[in-house]
DNA sequence: ATGCTGCACTTAATAATTTAATACACTGTT
DNA sequence: AACAGTGTATTAAATTATTAAGTGCAGCAT
């Protein structure tokens, strides 16, 4: 009923491999340096001498503390395994939502989510106040959440903001300096793409992965941290559903390609002009597509 | 230690309000219908039916419950009252970051937060969280949070992104049917500019309200939820950092009231491409003027 | 003088606890 | 039988209590 206590025990076997770098008899660092390279407070180092002392591998008596004897594996302290990480919980939630075709509106129970992701109910609240931020879910009058995305309008306002981003990153991509690293990966880009265009009537679904990797090399060129969040929800979304709309796939994925390539060139001969008006060719297919997508679904 | 029976005892008194209406010997609606016209569960209305039953207002035994005598006054149940707003917890956050111009990097404290604001702590964690997703503060690795805000990039990084968002609503904005309701608070607008260029010398402290009525009337335009979010912030920031920059106030509005003439003059005359000029070169001086007010604040 | 420890106090993470919501079976009535 | 209502059990959410961890300061030893 209380927090966890493995801080102390991941810092209790960092101190303990420390001990077995030095030799019976020698001293101890201070408390406060021991915790610097350990990285927590003097508080959970002190909890760490007891038990060092208490096990005889130390003596402690103020600030005069030696090793008494070499560690054994037997000293160490069992630490709880981590959990699945939480770092991706975004990733995996999206992924959830959007491969369950969790309809909107759905009330969402962070016990439920907190058990199905492996997750500590708090970390998921402070999660989906986040998310809310982004509109994407919402808090119930009654209390919990309710997944609020994929409607029409969503759907409508998310490509629109999309186009705003992306076409002010071609706008600054345009005029990037010739020793910007965009330039080394359009020329990549642009080999690929003509590649799959070669090989597309087997290889379409391979489209996706450089879907990907060319919006985020074009976005990677403006610097901003207000964008830089957005950017990995947009592009999530925008790419499960490109994978479950198998209506003419292969057909799209050809456009696409050679949408693709006008922007690619445009930008190459540094006209921006020309590359504004080949990304927005090409965001609005996206933007049709991604709405089709959602009436085969439903009609939300 | 427990959640607030708050519900609860609003139920009650609006389930007494309810007993007002009837006459002695009436019969009450159903659970179900009584949870329906208070807004809660039968759980509560259980509760709130126990009670009454227990004060001799109503009989009950099953699906029989009778109004026994009149309600009176000393009936009520007292109801916490609500604290704080919670809701304007933005407003006043922002504002206090602001006022006392907490400097980049600060640690910040749930706990005292919470009391400062007068807010419960679990609450306060859910709007950093959410705060986090606009790259304002950030978790530290010991716990806690830590604020972001108003560094050089920052500052740089926002102007930027607020000039993308705008520049798009200007797009939109010339392009908006004659009946949307923005062409008539443009010009609204457009009188009370001139109004306050004639009396500049004296009432130039009243640009500040008028600049936020007419970013909003712009930005209006854009029905997106995406953006609405962020324009909060961004004005608030914006708002403020100019409150304070007193140097050369009069000149700066005066030009300012200058630009913003010029760009609804743009949009009344339909010429999207002068609109956009004129903005750019409006949010062009937003952003050199948000810049000097930090360096008179802080190197940050 | 300076660095270290002892100690007290504050804060953060997390589980426990109570309130509230919900699902389901049962019952009486038409 | 169908339906609306209630009794009851289960589950979830909000909020407090509790323990772990961080922080600051006074005093002490070197």
């Amino acid at each position: 009923m209380a927090r966890s206590d493995t801080r102390y025990r991941e810092a209790y076997n960092r101190i303990l491999a420390f001990c077995e770098t030095l030799r019976v008899g020698d001293d101890m660092p201070s408390e406060t340096r021991l915790g610097e390279t350990a990285g927590v407070s003097r508080t959970v180092i002190r909890r760490c001498l007891s038990r060092l002392a208490e096990l005889g591998v130390i003596s402690w008596d103020g600030r005069d503390k030696r090793l008494l004897r070499v560690p054994t594996p037997g000293d160490r302290i069992a630490v709880p395994d981590a959990g699945s990480d939480t770092s991706d919980l975004e990733q995996r939630f999206l992924d959830w939502v959007l491969r369950f075709d969790v309809p909107a509106n759905t009330a969402l129970s962070v016990a439920e989510l907190s058990r199905t992701f492996d997750v500590p109910q708090h970390e998921l609240k402070e999660f989906l106040a986040g998310l809310s931020r982004f509109g994407l879910v919402t808090r119930r009058p009654e209390g919990g959440w309710r997944l609020l995305g994929f409607t029409k309008s969503f759907a409508i306002e998310l490509s629109d903001f999309r186009s705003v981003l992306e076409l002010n990153a071609v706008s600054h991509a345009a005029e990037a300096p010739v020793d910007h690293p965009v330039w080394s990966q359009l020329a990549d880009l642009r080999a690929d793409h003509l590649r799959l265009r070669a090989h597309i009537d087997t290889d379409f679904h391979e489209f996706s992965k450089l879907d990907e990797r060319f919006h985020q090399a074009i976005n990677s060129v403006v610097r901003n941290r207000f964008t830089a969040e957005f950017q990995k929800v947009i592009s999530l979304i925008f790419h499960y559903h490109y994978m479950w709309d198998k209506t003419e796939e292969k057909t799209r994925n050809a456009a696409a390609i050679d949408e693709h390539l006008a922007i690619i060139e445009a930008l190459e001969a540094r006209d921006a002009e020309a590359a504004r008006a080949a990304a927005q060719e090409h965001l609005r297919t996206s933007k049709t597509t991604l709405l089709s997508s959602l009436r085969h679904h439903d009609l939300g």
